[in-house]
DNA sequence: GCGGTCCTTGACTGATCGTTCCAACTTGAT
DNA sequence: ATCAAGTTGGAACGATCAGTCAAGGACCGC
């Protein structure tokens, strides 16, 4: 590091991109000036101008980031063939991450979206472009699990992905306010029994694969 | 105004709190500077700074206005007799302040809280005990719907109280991305049914005064 | 009416903010 | 060898930041 060396790229886009982002997600986006930036990077002042214009043009190129690192797995869990199974690895993987020191706690987007000053500026626009996409993932794994008769046809499917988005969001604040994963883990397994509740009556009976785990268990902290 | 009057306090202190609050509210704390607080107040800037200590102190002044503003209000939903309702009167608390627009969207504390660091500066602990106020309260509420039988004995309490405040939180965070009260209006809904699946067996069936609201009904967004 | 006390005022401080610019330097291609 | 590309450390920009301070006016008890 010692060295100057000029004329190729001496820095990798991702790596700066993903110190960058560790920086912006600890201390939010006002917070983070761009000398903490630069001694995060490691790459001088003029190189991150140069490359991503402005602390605005960097931070949405941190969110484009964030969105590949740690959006898209978190939608890869939708995939799974069983429908309840998605939705539940999906907030289970909010919880799992919590627990992970190496990343700071809650969501770069809620986060940001909380920070920022409201609808209007790019950042504003990204953010809400990003949630939507989250909750339309949802609905169709809802509209999915109805074909197939997981869920009661009569069902409305929006608002149910609504109330998962929400309870993902209501994670990521829990998390960030106070970090106890056994809260988070109680949320989760509380969230689930909308699902059970939203089977077909034929179904309703027959045991779900998750509802069983917290009752009358009492969670990890007791009443005061 | 234009007068210069000294001698006795020349502001109410109520009055420069409700502003102050609104700026902190809807630019967050880190945005906004003492000079927006002088405009937004029409106090003077040495006026502030005695009256208040400094930023983070008047902040924390405008987090106990918002309290008694805000937070208890919502609290006091939670003592309608009938516990579902008090649980559901209280989130859609949430629901109503959210189109009132004279207020900026989403909650005070979860901004802040997602805004500030982290844990150990004095703001992020009151932000705890304020949110941990919240959750107790809640837990009263459903320890004594057990004891009334409104809720079957075998439910984890504290976790079903978690639940629902990270439901509230969502709530804000959804608010505070997109201003769709109808979004809300779905999270609520679809969370309460939790409550209905709680029930005792006995009373499973009997019909929640909820929730068929949105059952079969298209919410207000078609899918895309 | 008078002295002391409290409040208000606006200018001021030093620091830090985002951003721009530059001379020096190394490299890859011509 | 020459040139263009690209990085580097640092200086400097105006603006704005949180916070301070001395001067002066207005009230109160006397």
């Amino acid at each position: 590091m010692q060295r100057q060396m000029a004329g190729v790229k001496q820095f990798d886009r991702g790596d700066v991109l993903e110190r960058a982002m560790a920086v912006f997600w600890r201390n939010g986006y006002q917070a983070t000036s761009i000398q903490d930036l630069v001694d995060a990077t490691s790459v001088n002042r003029g190189s991150l101008y140069t490359t991503f214009g402005d602390k605005r043009g960097l931070f949405l190129a941190v969110l484009e980031h964030y969105s590949q690192r740690f959006g898209e797995p978190m939608m890869a869990e939708l995939k799974d063939p069983d429908p309840r199974r998605a939705i539940e690895r999906m907030l289970e993987a909010i919880v799992r991450r919590s627990r992970d020191s190496r990343w700071p706690r809650g969501c770069l987007y809620t986060n940001t979206s909380l920070e920022c000053p409201g609808a209007g500026d790019d950042i504003s626009r990204k953010i809400a472009e990003l949630m939507a996409q989250q909750e339309s993932a949802i609905y169709q794994v809802l509209r999915r699990a109805q074909a197939d008769g997981a869920i009661d046809r009569v069902q409305d499917s929006r608002a149910l992905a609504r109330f998962f988005v929400g309870v993902a969001h209501g994670l990521n604040v829990v998390n960030k306010a106070s970090p106890d994963p056994a809260m988070l883990k109680d949320m989760v397994s509380v969230a689930m029994r909308v699902w059970d509740a939203a089977k077909p009556q034929s179904k309703r009976r027959s045991g779900g694969q998750g509802n069983t785990r917290t009752r009358g268990v009492p969670s990890s902290v007791e009443p005061h």
